[in-house]
DNA sequence: ATAATAAAGATAATTCATATCTTATTAAGA
DNA sequence: TCTTAATAAGATATGAATTATCTTTATTAT
């Protein structure tokens, strides 16, 4: 029940590229030392979000990765399912005929509930939010 | 970003438990045939709930596991927390000084924040909720 | 004494998360 | 043009967690 480190990664390493000005080339060198992470799997997640179209990659000397998107239109939710796959909270939540005891499953309701209320929730925050210091809240 | 098997099949276990009469003695075979679930992984599963007090269980030839609580107050939460631990969306959640961005992490508050939603929704169902047939909800 | 049951512990298989290593690509400079 | 350094892409490896299974022991009703 919780978030990988690469989605956890992936979030921070957006929220870095956001900050700069728009079409700035990061490195992921540069992004994984200003997230605390480690650049090895930073350039497998960024891999995976070039694959998703969210960046650009440039290969070779002065190569990189541009934020191909507006910070508002990325939200957590989209990032996570990029990295981790489709948010499914029990297997039964998406439909009743995947679920093992198909036709008679007293809780597939209840997960499909719970998932769509854990999908709002990580829909209702975008990259944009993080991407300025404005948004900084105290313990 | 979902709950575990062993999670799902404790949960099952527990409603079925709950549809028989109060006090009834279950077997750990029964209980398995009845969820679709391996009777060897009930068994590990069983003990755990044991443990935490919210099953009672007698060994030798009659023995089982008997509800120990009311099904109203067995929430999913507590069931998911008894089996998979405390529910942490990401360890920075809980709060900033375990996180390794401590005191600059701009994504606590978030995760703070639909942690809580999450954890509501786990609560606001509980075992009671599935241990009748009147609440079966069509797809 | 026997059979039925759970408890406890050991082990195994599989999957997933978390990386690291090697190769390909490119820009820039010699 | 050739070489080098910097970079991402792709392949591989490691380790931990999940999901079991099996075996032995303890307990108890018959």
């Amino acid at each position: 029940m919780n978030i990988s480190r690469a989605s956890d990664y992936a979030i921070r390493g957006l929220v870095y590229m956001a900050k700069q000005p728009a079409g700035t080339v990061c490195y992921v060198k540069d992004i994984a030392k200003n997230t605390n992470s480690p650049a090895s799997f930073m350039s497998k997640i960024f891999q995976t979000l070039a694959k998703s179209g969210i960046v650009d990659s440039f290969t070779g000397t002065k190569g990189g990765f541009t934020f191909n998107a507006c910070p508002e239109d990325i939200t957590i939710k989209k990032v996570v399912e990029i990295i981790d796959g489709p948010i499914v909270l029990n297997r039964c939540a998406v439909n009743k005929s995947s679920c093992r005891n198909a036709g008679n499953c007293d809780v597939h309701f209840m997960w499909a509930d719970i998932q769509k209320i854990l999908t709002k929730a990580l829909s209702s925050y975008s990259i944009a939010d993080f991407a300025t210091d404005k948004k900084k809240v105290s313990d």
